[in-house]
DNA sequence: ATATACACCTGACCGC
DNA sequence: TGCGGTCAGGTGTATA
């Protein structure tokens, strides 16, 4: 599942549901979804076994669990990655690439369970990381380039927005580079750059630093809105641990919208090709700059 | 250091 | 029915 609000949800699925529990096994279905970690399924399952899931965390896109050992089991959801707690007599799923089990000693809720990563188009994965000390915490070692999030309590608005007027490039080219602030993507850059009223294009360095608080603000905004939500699902891809969907694209107010009126102006929503997808805007909300 | 192009996958949908 | 093309919420790597 893609953006921040979506990772959220499952990040809460997995604290409530998973954390506490160990593992006692570990089977790999597809070898692409552990393709970063040296080493393979084996290693993984090695890195994994005996080991107690100690807590759920989260930055931008990007959700691990702590481990027991100072280690962490890093997840991406890639494009379709979905992490489940189902009952270990659930059928599987088609797409399931790797199951972890875990010990039935103890009292817990959720007797039985396993936690399933299911992801048809394999662009996510897990991996068994060390963790670096990172800006005061201690982090993955592939997060350790990623920027934080809006709702990260640590986040720094004042710098992200000098580091985006010290960028050359386009204002979407940079809400979707995930070094500098992270968590936005597709759906939600275009949701924030609608609020704000800017344009996908203008460029970073011409904007003024009220601009960037706004879309900035835009962003934070939209992204707690849908995480209030349960997220966005257009479809049964996007789901919550138990495989749940959220509600909240029918708050969307641009994405997926080519040729519905403006909720402001009542203009078209146009929709453009921009990086191998697609962006969404109101034409006259959103002025195209002269220059790009 | 910074910006772009492309690669990596499966499945749904559309026009022919 | 089938075929080819297009599109989908993302990131890593190579190249300029």
């Amino acid at each position: 599942m893609p953006e921040l609000p979506e990772v959220e949800v499952v990040r809460r699925g997995i604290a409530d549901h998973a954390v506490g529990r160990t593992v006692t096994s570990v089977e790999v279905l597809h070898p692409r979804s552990v393709r970063r970690q040296p080493g393979g399924g084996t290693e993984l399952a090695a890195r994994l076994a005996g080991r107690t899931l100690v807590a759920a965390r989260r930055r931008g896109k990007f959700l691990w669990i702590d481990l027991d050992d100072d280690t962490a089991l890093l997840a991406h959801l890639g494009m379709s990655g979905q992490l489940l707690v189902q009952p270990g007599d659930r059928q599987d799923e088609k797409h399931l690439r790797v199951r972890l089990r875990f010990s039935e000693e103890g009292e817990h809720a959720d007797r039985g369970a396993e936690l399933r990563f299911v992801d048809q188009r394999t662009f996510g994965g897990l991996t068994a990381v060390d963790t670096v000390e990172s800006d005061g915490e201690r982090v993955p070692v592939p997060v350790a380039h990623i920027g934080r999030d809006p709702l990260d309590p640590r986040f720094d608005l004042e710098a992200a927005v000098g580091a985006y007027r010290r960028r050359r490039t386009e204002l979407k080219r940079a809400l979707l580079d995930q070094t500098v602030v992270s968590g936005i993507g597709n759906i939600y850059a275009d949701e924030a750059l609608w609020r704000a009223r800017l344009h996908s294009l203008r460029p970073t360095a011409r904007l003024t630093r009220p601009d960037v608080r706004n879309v900035l603000g835009a962003a934070t905004e939209v992204m707690t809105e849908a995480l209030a939500q349960g997220g966005t699902s257009f479809d049964a891809l996007y789901v919550d641990v138990h495989g749940e969907s959220g509600y909240f694209e029918r708050s969307l107010a641009v994405y997926g919208r080519e040729d519905e009126p403006c909720y402001r102006c009542g203009t078209a929503i146009r929709r453009s090709a921009f990086m191998n997808r697609s962006s969404y805007w109101c034409p006259r909300c959103q002025r195209v700059p002269r220059h790009t």
